[in-house]
DNA sequence: GTCTATACCCAGATAGAC
DNA sequence: GTCTATCTGGGTATAGAC
């Protein structure tokens, strides 16, 4: 009879977790339009009707999982400035992205399905918001080359490159680990990449090999994060 | 009256071509279990019973699909050899994939999709074909290594770096266009970025740029081939 | 807030007339 | 070889009892 000492809302709370983890691994697994809201609901383990009392409808919960990927995403290179060192901020940036190849491959997964298909449902945000992320950071890395800290090169591929390279080990993990013959990446896996990736990088940027700490990462607390955290 | 002189079978290989054609695009569009027998129809401009006369079911007609584009994929990077020229060898791998990015981008995204999702029908054929394919490729590589025509570096993560970065820009079309505010490539912007990665990899690598002559798209023909090709 | 039952629609596949 | 009509299963979404 003790009443749980849940706050107001807690249980709503913990439905929507389960709900958005069992949605993140079926639109892995058969893309938006090839998703049954009722495989959804068995992963979940609740009834079909709730997700649609939680969520309204498909396209709804597919929204709602888009923006906390794209929540995650946007704070990569936010630390970006002309006085920085580009050593740092660069190594950091290929090794924010590594990690996050590595601890969310599935939000990385359905952000490449949506942009592959045409991006529908993320369309307007791209337009609005993307364009001057991009611009900023460009400007950034310019200012290095007109201030002698890094080769000349040009930002916008650089950073594509970037891009490509560290969410290719997460988008195209099925394809990797069966070409290397592994069962999962090791920690020892991301730090290897990383530093390869690095070293070619900065070796074209004419900047040195930066020291960095091996990744570890943290054991998984128990309800912190639902295991399969919406990245 | 006049009996055309198409040879036997000519009108069913035709019809193969559009079926596959406007399969192609609708599987980019919404995946494998996102697109329907009746879109596909629609779009090939033929009854849906006679897909399923031609391909049984849809499980069938995908895989045509992807048969057609691994063969494709199967001819880049086939001329390797210990004692090629590393220069040479590395320069028409990074050329021809980025060619292939811009000549059948959906070929590109439907290999993605596929992958993404862990690859359901293509695991055999991944398993059976692609690690011995990668063993040959990297073997030659730690070759030209030994023979100190290229700096030490890890082969398998090099093609990796070659694969992501090229189809990048195919499978993230969408978003590079919006964020570069581009409607559409041009021959140039391949050529641009051919040099742009080229110059990064030769870089690390220790060797001499190379001249290349410019990417020219040939001009559409009629028949020889549909417009959208199967890769 | 939760879940059963159901309305309504569209999917893949095939039978069988042409 | 072609296409209409139809079978059967499963989809999204909701009404309404609990």
């Amino acid at each position: 009879m003790t009443k749980q000492k849940y706050k107001p809302g807690k249980i709503r709370e913990r439905n929507n977790e389960n709900i958005l983890a069992a949605a993140e691994q079926e639109f892995v697994l058969h893309g938006f339009k090839g998703t049954s809201m009722q495989s959804i609901a068995d992963r979940a383990g609740v009834p079909k009707a709730n997700i649609h009392y939680y969520f309204k409808n498909k396209a709804n919960l597919y929204r709602s999982l888009l923006e906390s990927i794209m929540q995650v995403w946007n704070e990569v290179l936010s630390d970006i400035t002309p006085d920085s060192d580009p050593a740092d901020v660069l190594s950091r940036f290929i090794r924010s992205k590594m990690e996050l190849s590595y601890t969310h491959p599935n939000a990385s997964k359905i952000f490449a399905m949506e942009i592959i298909q045409g991006a529908p449902h993320l369309r307007e945000y791209l337009s609005n918001n993307m364009r001057t992320w991009m611009k900023e950071r460009t400007a950034v890395i310019q200012s290095w080359i007109d201030q002698d800290k890094i080769r000349a090169i040009d930002p916008t591929h650089l950073i594509f490159m970037i891009w490509s390279t560290t969410q290719h080990y997460a988008d195209f993990e099925t394809q990797i680990l069966e070409v290397t013959n592994k069962r999962q990446y090791e920690p020892d896996d991301i730090d290897q990449i990383t530093h390869f990736l690095i070293d070619i990088i900065f070796t074209r940027l004419g900047l040195e090999q930066p020291q960095l700490e091996p990744f570890r990462p943290q054991p998984e607390e128990e309800t912190s994060e639902p295991a399969s955290s919406p990245l």
